[in-house]
DNA sequence: GGCGCGAATGGTAACGGTAACATCAAGGCG
DNA sequence: CGCCTTGATGTTACCGTTACCATTCGCGCC
C-alpha cells in the first residue's frame, strides 16, 4: 500500500515467507462497515451498557464477520492500563515456584490480566530484567524473595506501580508482601531434629539468599543445645535430586558422625534418602532425613518424607488478590500477609 | 470519577495509596534536556552507530539522570513489533512442561522477547484464551498440542504470525512443529514390557489428548500380542501421586491378576509404587511399572522408575529457534521436528 | 568550483485505540 | 412551553514512540 512503488523482492529467496499480512482489521473499519463512528465500536466492546441494542447487535456482527481483533497495545497507550502484571521468579524448572505461578495466572486472568514471566535465574541480573520488563508498563510486578539491589528498588518505586514481594518476610517491603519466615522454618526444622533425640546432625543445603536464612535459623536453634552441625555440605541453586545424593556421599566423607540429615529442599532431601538406601542405611533407624517446601513427591516417597509445608496456592493468589485490589484503587487489607508454614511429620524422621 | 475537579481524598483512609504518579518521563523529555530532538534520542538508545558520540554520551547522560524508561508499548504500536512470544500451556504444576518453559523463556530473552504465559487448563477455552492473546500483538505464539478448535486455527492463521506447536506430531501442523510421536512411545512402552515376559499388564492412565494417544499406540502392540489389558484404570488430567495410588487400588479391587502397570505418566507411577509397597508387594518382582516423561524425581525414586525420557529443554529450544528465525525473515529450515523419545530402563521393570 | 556522497540530525505523520468534551433528540416536569 | 435531564452517538485530540523523508554540513574529486 501507499508511498514505496518499488518495493522490490529481496531478489534471491524473496518469495518464501511473509504472506503480505493484509493490513489488519483496524476500529475504523469496522465502524465503517457498521456506519457507526470508532468510538461506538470501543463503546460496543468493552461497555456495551452505552450502546443502543440495535447498534450493539450490528457492531458485534461485523466484528465477528470481520474477525476484528482490538489491538490491545493502542488501547493501553491511550488508557495507561496494560492490564499485565510482570511475574519474576528465579526459575520455573524446580516445583517450588510453580504452583504459586500456576494460582497467580488463574487468578489474574479471571479479571482479564495476563502474566508476563521473567526468570531471573538466581540473582543474575534481575535488575536488568525488571528495567526491561518496565518498559512494558505492566500494572503491577510480583518479585520473589526481599533482596533487590537498589537500583531496582528505585526503578520499581519510581514506576509508581504496585509491587508485590513474595516467598520471604521483611519489615521494609517495597510495597506489599507475602511470604514467610524462612529463619523461623529453619529453626522448626531444628526443633523437630532435636525433640526427636538427635545430636549429631549434618547439613545439605543451598547457598541461595532464602536457604542462608533458613541455615541461620536452624543453626541458632543448635547452637541454643549447645550443639554445632556435624558437618555441612553447601552447595549452588538449584537443589536437585543428584546433588542430594552427591551432599550426603560427601557428607559420609567427612568421617564425620551423624544420625540426622537435614536438607535445604525436597530435592535433595530424597536425593539423600536415594543416596542412603543405595549404601544400606535404614530410614530413619540409621539416619532420620528432614526436607523443605512439601513438593508433591514429599508424600509418596519410601519412606515418606518429613518436610515443611508451604501454602504455595495461597501465595499465588493473595499476591493476585493484592495487586488486583491495588490497582483497582483499594487499599488491600494488609500490606504484609505471613502465610507461615507446618512441619509435616512423616516416616523419614 | 471523571469529572470531580475536586478529587476528594476517600474519606477514611484516604491518604494510603496513590502517590499520583508523577507523569512520567518521556522520550521528548530527554530531548529536550539533552539539546536534541525525540528521535535523536531514539537512534541513541535503538542504534546508537547512527549517533555521533558526542551526542550519545549526552544523550545516555540524561537518560540515568532522569530514569527515562522507554515505553515499549508506544515502540511496538509504531513498529509493529512486541517483541512478545506467547506461550500457551495447559497447566505448569507438573514438571513436564516446565523445563520447555525454562529453555524457551531463557533464549527468547537472549533475543530480547519476553514470554506472555498462558494457561489452558487442559482444553478449557483455549480458544477464548488465544483470541484474547492475540489482541496483545505477540511476534510468535507457543501452542501445546496439535489439537485446536477449527476456529483458533483460524484465528492463529489470520493473524500472520508464526505459530509453534508442541508436544505432538501432526502431518498437517497450523505451521511449524516441534514434538514427537505419542503412539509411537505409547508402543514402546509395550513392547518393553512384553520383552520383560509380562502377558497380564494393568493400565493407570490419563484420558488428555496426549495420553490418549499413548494408549492407542500401546494397546495396538499389545493387540499384535493377541492380548489385552487385564485392567485399566481411566481419570481426567492432571497426574498426580494420589491418583496413581487410587489408580493401584482401584485395580487390585478388579480382581484381576496382572504383574506389570503401565502408566500415562511418571507422577502416577511414583503413586503405583509406592502404593504397591504399602501393600507388600516387591517392585518389580510383583509388579512391574512403567511411567512416562522422566520427570527429574525418576531416575531416584527406589526403585528407580523405568520410563520414556523426552528431551523437554530441546523442545523449548527448538521452538525458540524455530520462532525467532521465522521473525527474522529466515526460513527455518525444517518446518516439523521430532524430537524423539528413549525407554530409560531402570529398576522398575 | 561545482557536484555527489555520506554522516548526523530533525520535522512530521502515522500506529490504533479511547478520554474528554460536544451534540442532539426524547422525555419529565413545574 | 421552556428548561433540565438522560441516553446515544460523534468529533477531536492525544497516548509515546518510530518510519519516512527531508535538510544540513563537510569533504573528496574531477
Amino acid at each position: 500500500m501507499a508511498k514505496s512503488p518499488s518495493r522490490k523482492p529481496r531478489a534471491v529467496k524473496g518469495a518464501a515467507a511473509r504472506p503480505a499480512a493484509a493490513k489488519p482489521v483496524t476500529i475504523r473499519d469496522v465502524a465503517k462497515v457498521a456506519g457507526v463512528s470508532a468510538i461506538t465500536v470501543s463503546r460496543a466492546l468493552a461497555r456495551p451498557e452505552l450502546v443502543s441494542p440495535e447498534t450493539l447487535e450490528r457492531v458485534r456482527a461485523v466484528v465477528t464477520r470481520t474477525g476484528y481483533v482490538p489491538n490491545v497495545l493502542a488501547g493501553s497507550l491511550r488508557t495507561r492500563r496494560s492490564r499485565i502484571i510482570a511475574a519474576i521468579f528465579p526459575q520455573v524448572s524446580n516445583t517450588l515456584f510453580v504452583e504459586a505461578i500456576q494460582a497467580l495466572t488463574e487468578r489474574l486472568r479471571e479479571e482479564g490480566y495476563q502474566v508476563l514471566l521473567g526468570l531471573s535465574s538466581y540473582e543474575r541480573r534481575e535488575d536488568e530484567l525488571i528495567a526491561g520488563i518496565l518498559g512494558r508498563q505492566p500494572d503491577g510486578i510480583l518479585l520473589t524473595g526481599v533482596s533487590h539491589a537498589p537500583e531496582t528498588r528505585r526503578r520499581l518505586i519510581a514506576a509508581h506501580i504496585p509491587v508485590v514481594e513474595t516467598w520471604d518476610l521483611t519489615p521494609s517491603p517495597i510495597d506489599m508482601l507475602v511470604g514467610f519466615s524462612h529463619e523461623k522454618v529453619g529453626a522448626a526444622m531444628a526443633r523437630h531434629l532435636l525433640a526427636r533425640g538427635h545430636r549429631d546432625i549434618g547439613l545439605v543445603w543451598n547457598n541461595d539468599a532464602r536457604a542462608e536464612l533458613r541455615r541461620r535459623g536452624f543453626l541458632e536453634v543448635l547452637a541454643g543445645s549447645g550443639i554445632e552441625p556435624a558437618a555441612t555440605c553447601l552447595g549452588p541453586a538449584p537443589a536437585t535430586f543428584p546433588r542430594g545424593r552427591e551432599g550426603l556421599a560427601q557428607l559420609l566423607r567427612s568421617g564425620k558422625r551423624f544420625t540426622a540429615v537435614a536438607c535445604s529442599s525436597d530435592p535433595l532431601a530424597q536425593g539423600v534418602i536415594a543416596e542412603a538406601q543405595d549404601r544400606g542405611l535404614r530410614i530413619p533407624a540409621d539416619l532420620a532425613v528432614i526436607g523443605f517446601g512439601d513438593l508433591d513427591f514429599a508424600a509418596h516417597t519410601t519412606p515418606a518424607l518429613t518436610t515443611v509445608g508451604i501454602d504455595k496456592v495461597a501465595i499465588g493468589r493473595l499476591a493476585a488478590e493484592m495487586l488486583l485490589a491495588r490497582i483497582a484503587g483499594r487499599e488491600a487489607g494488609e500490606r504484609i500477609v505471613d502465610v507461615g508454614f507446618t512441619v509435616i511429620e512423616r516416616a523419614s524422621t
